[in-house]
DNA sequence: AACCAGGACACAA
DNA sequence: TTGTGTCATGGT
C-alpha cells in the first residue's frame, strides 16, 4: 500500500488553508503538526500552507492533481468575488477577519451524505461520525505508513447495501434512516447527482429536498459546497442569529424574512458571503452574547 | 450533571 | 403560514 510520495507546489494567493478546512464546509481534514491530512476522490493527500501557496504531498501526482486543483478551486480569483460583497459594516468586518477563506468544490455524494449527518451536531462530532463511516464502509487508500491507514468516503452503492443498525453503530442516531434512504435513492438512479448539475438552482434544490431528512438548509449546503451554485445561501442557527443581530438589531425578523433578505442583499456570490459570515461569527465573535 | 448541537418532520392552532 | 415536541448521541 505504500508508494513513493510526490510533493507538488500549488501557487495560490489569498488562500487561508486552515480557515477553509475548518469552516464547517468539509469534515474529513485533520491537522497533523503543521499540515492537513485528508482524502479527496479516493486519494490520500497532505496539504501545507506555504508563503506562495499550498504544498501538496500525494501518492500519485498526475492522478491526483487535476481533481485537487478543482477541489481547492485554485483558479478562482478571490478578490473578484470579495468585491461583489455588499459594502456594509458586518461584511467589512467578516472579510477583514477571514480574508483567504475559500469555498471548496466537493463531491456531491460525499457532501450530501455528510450534511445529512450534520443536523444538530457540532462540527467535531460530525467529523467523528464521518470518520467512523469511512473506516467501516470505505476502502483503504494508499498512504505513507507513517500516517496510519486512510479510507475513502463510501459510495452510495456501498451504503445502500448496509442495514440501519450498522449505520447507527457509527453514532449517527436518528439520521441513519435518512442516510440509508439517500444512498438507496442515488444507487437506484432515482436521484442522479450528476444530472443535478444541469439543473437551475430551484430545480436542483427541489431534487435534493425530495430526499427525507434533507430540508432547505442541508440542500443549500450541497448546492453551494458541491455544485457551486454561487447564490445558494444556507441559513443555520448561526447564520440566522448573525443576520438577526447584525442586520436587524432592533426589530425581530422572521426566518422567512431573513431568507428573502439574504437573496437580495448579498449579491451574486451570496453563498461565499454566507461562509464569511459563518466563519466570522464562530471564530471572532464566538457566538457571543449579542448573537444569541 | 444538565445542556445543547451548520435540522427535519409531524402536528397543532 | 408560524409555533412546539421529538428524534440519538456525546462533548463540555
Amino acid at each position: 500500500m505504500e508508494q513513493a510520495v510526490g510533493s507538488v507546489l500549488l501557487a495560490a494567493r489569498d488562500y487561508d488553508l486552515a480557515a477553509t478546512l475548518t469552516s464547517g464546509q468539509v469534515f474529513r481534514w485533520r491537522r497533523h503538526e503543521d499540515a492537513w491530512l485528508g482524502v479527496v476522490a479516493g486519494h490520500w493527500i497532505q496539504l501545507r500552507q506555504v508563503p506562495i501557496g499550498i504544498q501538496a504531498r500525494v501518492i500519485n501526482p498526475q492522478a491526483c492533481l487535476p481533481g485537487l486543483t478543482n477541489y481547492l478551486q485554485l483558479t478562482v480569483d478571490l478578490n473578484s468575488i470579495l468585491t461583489t460583497f455588499p459594502d456594509d459594516e458586518p461584511m467589512r468586518a467578516a472579510v477583514a477577519a477571514c480574508r483567504g477563506l475559500r469555498l471548496l468544490r466537493q463531491d456531491p455524494w460525499e457532501c450530501l451524505a455528510s450534511f445529512i449527518l450534520s443536523s444538530t451536531k457540532r462540527i467535531l462530532q460530525i467529523q467523528q461520525i464521518v470518520g467512523l463511516l469511512c473506516e467501516r464502509f470505505g476502502h483503504p487508500v494508499a498512504a505513507p505508513p507513517a500516517f496510519g491507514p486512510a479510507f475513502s468516503f463510501p459510495g452510495a452503492e456501498r451504503l445502500a447495501r448496509v442495514n440501519e443498525a450498522d449505520l447507527r453503530a457509527c453514532k449517527m442516531g436518528f439520521r441513519a434512516p435518512y442516510l440509508l434512504a439517500a444512498a438507496q435513492s442515488v444507487a437506484e438512479g432515482r436521484l442522479d447527482l450528476e444530472r443535478v448539475r444541469t439543473f437551475s438552482l430551484d430545480q436542483a434544490r427541489e431534487a435534493l429536498m425530495n430526499l427525507p431528512g434533507v430540508g432547505r438548509k442541508i440542500a443549500d449546503c450541497v448546492l453551494l459546497f458541491a455544485y457551486g451554485y454561487p447564490s445558494a445561501f444556507p441559513i443555520d442557527v448561526w447564520v440566522e442569529n448573525a443576520l438577526q443581530s447584525l442586520y436587524f438589531p432592533r426589530r425581530r425578523a422572521t426566518t422567512r424574512h431573513l431568507q428573502r433578505f439574504s437573496e437580495t442583499h448579498f449579491g451574486p456570490n451570496a453563498g461565499y458571503a454566507q461562509q464569511y459570515l459563518f466563519h466570522y461569527i464562530r471564530t471572532v465573535l464566538k457566538g457571543g452574547s449579542d448573537l444569541k
